[in-house]
DNA sequence: TGACAATAGTTGCCCAAGCAAGTATTATCG
DNA sequence: CGATAATACTTGCTTGGGCAACTATTGTCA
C-alpha cells in the first residue's frame, strides 16, 4: 500500500529517507518522542487549564481567545482556520464564550455572512492574563536546560514540522 | 542512566529553578515548544489513525487495545489507570470495542466486582498491526535525524517529564 | 443577467473525555 | 458479626471535536 506515494511528485530528491529508529517487534511506548511528548502536553494543559480557570476559560477556550486578542482573526471562519478546528465545532465554542460574556457577536454589515467577533471587557482582561502563564508553565518545564539546549530542542522540534508538512503519510488527507 | 542531572527524588535542594526563556511581553506561538510539540502529536495522531482506520481502530481505541495486547492490563480498571483515562470514559469505549467485536468482557468470578477483559481474534489481529503503524509514522518524522540527535531528544522530553513529576504547578490537582 | 460555485455560519449526529452520583461487591476493623 | 470504607464498574450530564447537510449570502463567468 505504500507503493502509492513513489511516484516523486515535486522532484523532491533532497528529501531524507524516513528513520529507522524504531522498530516493531521492539516498540515500547516509553521510548518513544510521541508517547513521551503526548505526556508532556498533556501535563502543560493541564497546569495551563489550572492556573486559567479564575478567569473562566478552560483549555479549549484560551486559543481562540489569546487570537482575538491578539488581532490574528476577527472573524469565526478566520478564528477557526486560525485554531484549526472545524467550523461547526467553532460555533459552539463562541456559543459558550458568549454565554460567558467573554466576546460577543456582531453580523457584518458589509458581508452579510460573516460574524465579527468582539472581546467584552471581562473577555479582554481574561485574554491579557494567557501569556504569563503560558510562559510560566513552559518555564517551569524547561527547568534546569540551557538556552543551547533550549535552541537545539525547539530546532529539533521544527525539523520535524518541516519533514511532516513534506511527507503524504501525515499531511495528505484525502487526494488533494 | 542519566547522570547528568538530579537523581536525589526526595531531597528537593537539588531542583533546578524555572527558565527564564518565555516572556509574557514576547510571546509567540511559533516560538513555542508546547504549541509545536501539540502540532507535531496532532500530525501523528493523523497519521496513525489514517493507517489504522482500516483495521477499524480510532484514535482513541488503539491505545487500550495494544495495552490489552501487551497484557499490560487485564481489567477495565487497570486499564483505565494505564491508559490515565477516567473509569466513565472506559466503560463507554469498551461498549464501543465490544460492538465492534475486537474485545469481550467477562465478569470474574472470583471478584465479581471486576469485569475480565479479552481480545477477540479479530481484536489480536487489529492489535498486531500497531506497532509497526507507531514506528512507521514516528521514523517518518525523524528523517534526517541522526541516531545521536534522536537520542538527545529523548533525553530532553525525560527530562522535561521528570521534572513535571516535581512540580506543584503541573501535578497538584486539589491540595491532596 | 442568470446559472453556478464558493463562502460563512448553523445545526444534527457521532465519538470522546471528565465529573458526579449511584449500585454491587469486597475488604477492614472495632 | 456488623458498620464502614474501599473498589469496580455503570450511567447521566457537560464540554468538546469532526463530519455532513442545510440556509443565506456573495462571487464568477458564459
Amino acid at each position: 500500500m505504500d507503493s502509492t506515494h513513489n511516484s516523486t511528485p515535486c522532484q523532491e530528491a533532497t528529501v531524507s529517507p524516513p528513520a529507522d529508529f524504531y522498530r516493531a517487534e521492539s516498540y515500547t511506548p516509553d521510548d518513544s518522542i510521541g508517547y513521551m511528548m503526548r505526556r508532556i502536553i498533556s501535563l502543560v494543559a493541564q497546569g495551563v487549564e489550572r492556573e486559567l480557570e479564575p478567569s473562566g476559560l478552560t483549555n479549549a477556550q484560551w486559543v481562540p481567545m489569546f487570537k482575538l486578542y491578539m488581532g490574528c482573526a476577527s472573524t469565526a471562519a478566520e478564528l477557526a482556520r486560525q485554531c484549526e478546528l472545524d467550523a461547526g465545532s467553532m460555533t459552539r465554542l463562541l456559543d459558550r464564550l458568549e454565554a460567558k460574556q467573554l466576546c460577543s457577536r456582531i453580523r457584518s454589515s458589509d458581508d452579510r455572512r460573516v460574524v465579527n467577533l468582539e472581546l467584552t471587557e471581562a473577555g479582554r482582561a481574561a485574554a491579557q492574563e494567557i501569556p504569563a502563564v503560558l510562559c510560566g508553565v513552559q518555564n517551569a518545564l524547561l527547568a534546569g536546560f540551557s538556552v543551547e539546549e533550549w535552541e537545539i530542542l525547539k530546532s529539533y522540534l521544527r525539523r520535524m514540522l518541516d519533514t511532516a508538512q513534506t511527507l503524504h503519510v501525515l499531511t495528505e488527507k484525502n487526494d488533494k
